[in-house]
DNA sequence: ACCTGAACACCGTTCAAGT
DNA sequence: ACCTGAACACCGTTCAAGT
């Protein structure tokens, strides 16, 4: 009911809903936006069918109208964020600045929309996601004077080194038991390590910066100065 | 049934089972080899707790008396299968070439017990999962000279990159409909790249090879020579 | 102390039946 | 063409009841 009324009526719509109240103007798209606001409001575990048609007001098996299944509906969800994230400034003068400024946008989105990004990386989505951000990397690195396979390499290392970092920064430490938690593990254990470097792997990294360092020298070591 | 049999049969066993019949003598281990059996067997989605059961002949809720709930049991399997990888050589003279060695069978075990490695990586359990070849990990990076910050540093880096190879290395193409692959992506795309480069992004990457040539680089930056 | 059948509250998906 | 209620085959988890 409210996603009905909200819904821009486009013509179809309305006539449709005037005819019996049995058709309800629902589109593809609505479903996958409304999948997409689910996500991004509860985390991807809400992404259920049966909640997504509560969420727009119609039995469960409408969906499966729209959309074939639930992967099929995941693909879309992805689609659509990514096309979101789509036009990002890259900023930087040198070649290697330009290139880590539009690595750094998949980056920053990733962690921006941490939810979206968790679902695309539970389904191995995640170069669905990228695809948009990933093709201005890679027109960095052709304007960086690499073309073909080394063109293709240096971005795939450099997606490799932002997934990565992703995967510690989106695990949920709180889902694991607490003697499973990176700290709990060093401090229990018994291997011949410095007190400092022990104390150094018990804290909680700056994956942010951690990150951006280990990007620098990634490419520093693909994109020729 | 055949469980029962082949276990090993511990003299609390052989009392509780001569009893009644209806001790199995199950114990927690027990559970969690099997486990670890199913899912290097059948896959990660094989760990059911229905399925379980039934695998070690035993009703569904015995399980729960012996473990927790399905988070721990997992965190049970990972911790096992970490153990298993515990001991593995490192070869090489230089600080650098040992600190690659140790980071490489984090790589290649990970690799080899692809079905384990995919439900940490699920469950965001990969240090633990990783943990004792880290530990190795650390221990090659103090001794080249790495301490405190530097080390703990440089060994995430190092994971990081490992992580987000296997990331790509793991995911199921088969899964993600057709036109969601980054082979249809890349042939789709608009974006003004070189036909060269459109085509390497297209193969399948070598990522056995990507992922030692990222390392090196990585460590290079982080180890000094 | 250890194990079970039955049940609860969820899933994704299908399908005959409605308009 | 589009939508639904009811059902199927699964989940994880609980709990009273058995030995």
């Amino acid at each position: 009911m409210r996603n009905r009324m909200a819904r821009t009526a486009t013509p179809s719509a309305v006539e449709a809903t005037e005819r019996s109240g049995r058709r309800t103007g629902l589109e593809r798209a609505d479903i996958v936006s409304a999948a997409l606001d689910l996500v991004e409001r509860d985390g991807p575990g809400a992404l259920t069918m049966r909640r997504l048609a509560t969420d727009l007001d119609v039995g469960t098996p409408t969906i499966y109208w729209h959309v074939a299944n639930r992967d099929e509906l995941i693909a879309e969800v992805i689609r659509l964020q990514s096309s979101r994230l789509a036009e990002q400034a890259i900023t930087g003068t040198t070649a290697r600045d330009r290139v880590f400024s539009a690595a750094r946008n998949i980056w920053t989105s990733s962690i921006e929309h941490r939810a979206t990004t968790s679902l695309a990386h539970q389904t191995g989505t995640t170069s669905l996601l990228a695809h948009h951000l990933e093709a201005a990397l890679v027109m960095e690195l052709e304007a960086a004077g690499l073309v073909g396979p080394d063109a293709a390499d240096a971005s795939r290392a450099i997606l490799i080194t932002i997934g990565g970092a992703l995967v510690l920064a989106l695990r949920d430490l709180s889902a694991s038991p607490a003697d499973s938690r990176p700290d709990a593990l060093w401090a229990n254990s018994d291997a011949p390590i410095a007190p400092a470097t022990r104390d150094a792997l018990r804290a909680e990294p700056d994956l942010d910066a951690l990150s951006a360092t280990t990007l620098r020298a990634v490419i520093d070591h693909f994109v020729p100065a």
